[in-house]
DNA sequence: ACGCATTGGTTCACATTATGAACCGTCATT
DNA sequence: AATGACGGTTCATAATGTGAACCAATGCGT
């Protein structure tokens, strides 16, 4: 590991709940010598990485990052992470795949990609998703803010008869959403058309939008949909860093204990 | 210089207008070897610091400055760093010093700090600063967003002989503000008090707040209205530094015009 | 089609640089 | 006054960083 890598992963020990560090419990933390610890933060300090406290002399994040994060966030669009995600997952599991993001209580499409693999494949070709009715909507409303709920139920349009019409039926649909951590809605907004999504998450702790898979409902045996499960929580993640996010251990846990299935543990095996 | 401070260093070749970067016009931009920052490169990217375009192969910034720039923005309070400075102000000067944050069209006091060298001195007993009436405000009013003239014109009381109650007489103090980077309140908000400011930014590359000092008009002598400038060009910059952001080059151009005198070059020769 | 220039990336002998045990001064507790 | 924990420093040791030279791939003008 390079003294580099070795003084930048210093700042991993800082968060929320940790802001301030002395110098001899970031040893401990880290498992790094004292002399190496104090110059790695000399070092971090210089750049505006690491501030000192003056009167504790304990560490904590620098004033550089607002710095940095405000030029990321004016010159990297968030497009680019959520298409190379979408890239692979579309590549490996055959279907078309697509993000979307939540602004206020609107559900909009941000990209898509559709797979090369299969001649007959669902197409996305809407830029609000109902919140109801589509694998992306029920992610939002089951991890987004509750008062996306009052939004969806104040238009339960009824797409196909598949589609959750009443306040009862959407409740149970979000129940299951949060408890296996994925959002399926089978024919619910479009007939044929399956999709599994899973929630993204940015840099303020929210849910930002969702990642999905539509594929053709004939299809779409128990085999491609863990498939496509696995997949969809490396895009989750992938994108959610990307966006400066990180996905809530919660959802984690639902998610390993949804893909936890016999077949996956022989196959690893 | 470390590798750690010779890597990290390289962040600071992104900005706004060059937001990604080649490996070998990065290698000239920075003076260094090619193999060595390359491998920069790759550290910075193992934390996510730095990021690559997959198609041009280009750097860029990287995902993680979203994640710290949010850890610390919610665990240090930006009161912090302005006592530090405002400490610092009122040592040198002898006087009073304060900072105060723009919220939408109101502005407000932050802290403040006493120098324990007077027995009489300025004290800042408000907590809603009038725009028109002090340094602070007029800082607000001359580098801050546009629409804060209408509010300010809204309500021109008069506290003192010396505070403008018309609108002409406010836009010719502000443009005096702009001319020399620091706002003057001569007595124009409390008889036998002078203010100096100088303006503060924050990661929105927009107007924050002021920083202040509020000396006893009586004790106020050209020499000390120099050191107060000088000292509040440090204080400001120390400040916006530490909310993420950057004195424009414009304001640091007229503050240089503004502080240039032959005393202070023969001092420093 | 060809050479030429420039790109991102890699190698290896060399020496600058990082490392950590032991050290110091300070502070709070006992 | 002894103790322990703290932040910070020193110096011999050795690990790590370094850059000239080299590759392969791409773009470009002739």
């Amino acid at each position: 590991m390079s003294s580099v890598s070795k003084a930048m992963t210093l700042l991993n020990h800082f968060s929320e709940a940790r802001p301030e560090i002395g110098l001899s419990q970031l040893c401990r933390m880290a498992g790094r010598d004292k002399a190496t610890t104090y110059r790695h933060l000399q070092a971090l300090e210089t750049i505006g990485f690491i501030e000192q406290n003056r009167t504790t002399k304990h560490y904590r994040l620098g004033p550089a990052f607002l710095h940095f994060a405000h030029v990321r966030e004016a010159t990297v669009p968030r497009k680019d992470a959520a298409n190379t995600a979408l890239r692979a997952l579309a590549n490996v599991t055959g279907e078309t795949a697509h993000v979307t993001v939540l602004s206020g209580t609107t559900l909009y499409g941000l990209c898509a990609c559709e797979s090369p693999h299969h001649g007959m494949r669902a197409v996305i070709d809407i830029n609000i998703f109902p919140l109801h009715a589509t694998a992306s909507g029920l992610c939002a409303l089951a991890f987004g803010p509750p008062a996306l709920f009052d939004a969806a139920t104040a238009n339960l349009t009824g797409f196909t008869p598949a589609t959750p019409t009443t306040a009862d039926e959407l409740t149970s649909v979000i129940e299951r959403t949060r408890a296996t951590g994925f959002a399926c809605a089978d024919q619910s907004y479009e007939n044929e058309v399956q999709g599994i999504a899973a929630p993204i998450f940015d840099h303020t702790g929210l849910l930002a939008g969702a990642v999905a898979v539509a594929s053709v409902a004939s299809r779409c045996t128990p085999s491609l949909e863990q498939t496509i499960k696995a997949e969809l929580i490396l895009a989750a993640g992938d994108i959610s860093r990307n966006w400066g996010g990180t996905i809530p251990t919660a959802i984690e846990a639902a998610w390993a204990r949804s893909v936890k299935l016999p077949n996956v543990m022989d196959a690893t095996a």
